[in-house]
DNA sequence: CGGGTGCTTGAACACAATCAAGAGATGTGG
DNA sequence: CCACATCTCTTGATTGTGTTCAAGCACCCG
């Protein structure tokens, strides 16, 4: 550390742990419970094989609770079925970067082998489909269709970390800000017309800090300058209107 | 354009292209030319399965050549055989990041679905093993193990995507320089002791800097300091020595 | 209501970028 | 093989974007 102090000319750069060490900024709240439900309903997704339908558990998560710990042992796959999760990172002196938000449709705890590498939050209360993994990588074997689904997802999940890395390798904040809300519209059902949509944004905009690489007041101060030039319009918080989406697109940088 | 110059103060944040509009900060080459050699011998690489390296067509690139372009449409699967390349992404004013370096027993063009989102440019002078897409699907359609090794490589190269993506968003320039140099001694044969190794850096500064989201000077400038902190020691401009491992690493950060 | 948390805003600062110039390496053609 | 042109790397001076530090405001739930 001493080296590494070195490099630094100011010793207050990176933020000190408290005492007890919290593992993230968020409280972390318990495991969540599996519902015990034998005979539980299933919704069918279209496009997803009836073998992992088969195998999955319904599993319900309030707001803040962990899914799973990084450093855990990867025994599980889950799918997310309704809500927003978090994948979250933390170096050893706390500074947490948000890996990505899960919605509805995106499956989680594949890209692991042997232990989760991430950390997983539920940002609003979710509910989830829980697949052990064996029998997972079984369906996966057994069905070539079932394998090439997710094999797609993967290819999905990769680029879209690739776009992610270009946007925090070269991207300026404002950039950053406007391809994450289009991002935020691409993912949600959004309710409006195609010029006039309203989106929900679930996570603190200190959960949207550490995805783009920011800080807390330079998100706060992003939303304002939009707000000045008439790029979004607040209903709320954590409601946001957005009027000329190819606006926004500008913005973006891409 | 207007409305996203409302945000800049400055507008040479944005470095201009030139009259012509160069894809690339590096001359872009032409395409690699096959080899036609019919009955071609094709190593055999532990682990992977011979129906793959049945469908294999060997390839050389020189350097600088580039193997296929962001949106070129994705007909070919390859695996590096020697040699390094880089997965460069470019935004339409011209700033440029470098994905990911490539090395010996890496693929590439797996990630994608239709079109290479990236462009793929030889680094060093390549050989390279070409897969048709259409048969290395089939392959992986009718040889489990052949699907579960590349499932097992898609889901390394999403938790590296996933290192970077902490890297980017939150390390200090020191500590992006510092793992980039850990990453580069993984990934090839160190010479030496372990508390003495010699790797060579056979990519650009620019490289460097476009990978680590810096500039070409903050990345030759850490070179200095780095060399000044006895944190390394230069052979030539691309072959350092690392004296001592454990010092690197407590400058990376985790 | 009161206390806590999250959001916003302001002022000062620092890290890395930009601008600029020179040194070193690499390659080309006479 | 040398002279010249080009590109890469290094170093210095200055600037700017986003951070840090600090304080006030808004909202939510007890």
């Amino acid at each position: 550390m001493a080296l590494a102090q070195a490099f630094s000319q100011t010793a207050t750069r990176m933020p000190i742990l408290p005492p007890g060490g919290f593992p993230s900024r968020h409280p972390a709240g318990m495991r969540g419970q599996e519902i015990n439900q034998p005979g539980a309903k299933v919704v069918s997704l279209p496009g997803m094989s009836d073998a992992l339908q088969r195998i999955g558990q319904p599993l319900v998560m309030p707001r803040n609770r962990v899914v799973h710990e990084a450093g855990d042992p990867a025994s599980q796959i889950y799918k997310v079925v309704d809500g927003t999760l978090r994948v979250v990172q933390l170096l050893p002196d706390g500074r947490r970067h948000v890996i990505s938000f899960l919605h509805a449709g995106d499956y989680f705890g594949l890209d692991e082998n042997g232990e989760y590498v991430s950390t997983v939050e539920a940002v609003t209360d979710c509910s989830l489909t829980r697949y052990p993994r064996r029998q997972f990588d079984a369906v996966l074997d057994a069905d070539a269709s079932a394998g090439r689904q997710i094999f797609r997802l993967m290819c999905h999940q990769l680029t879209t970390s690739n776009r992610m890395l270009l946007l925090l390798g070269r991207k300026t904040a404002a950039e950053r800000m406007a391809s994450f809300l289009l991002d935020i519209v691409g993912h949600s059902m959004p309710c409006g017309e195609a010029n006039h949509v309203t989106v929900s944004l679930p996570m603190s905009r200190g959960d949207i800090a550490d995805h783009l690489g920011l800080t807390v007041e330079t998100v706060s101060r992003l939303v304002t300058k939009f707000r000045q030039h008439k790029l979004i319009r607040l209903a709320s918080a954590h409601e946001m209107i957005i009027p000329d989406i190819e606006a926004l697109r500008d913005m973006a940088g891409d």
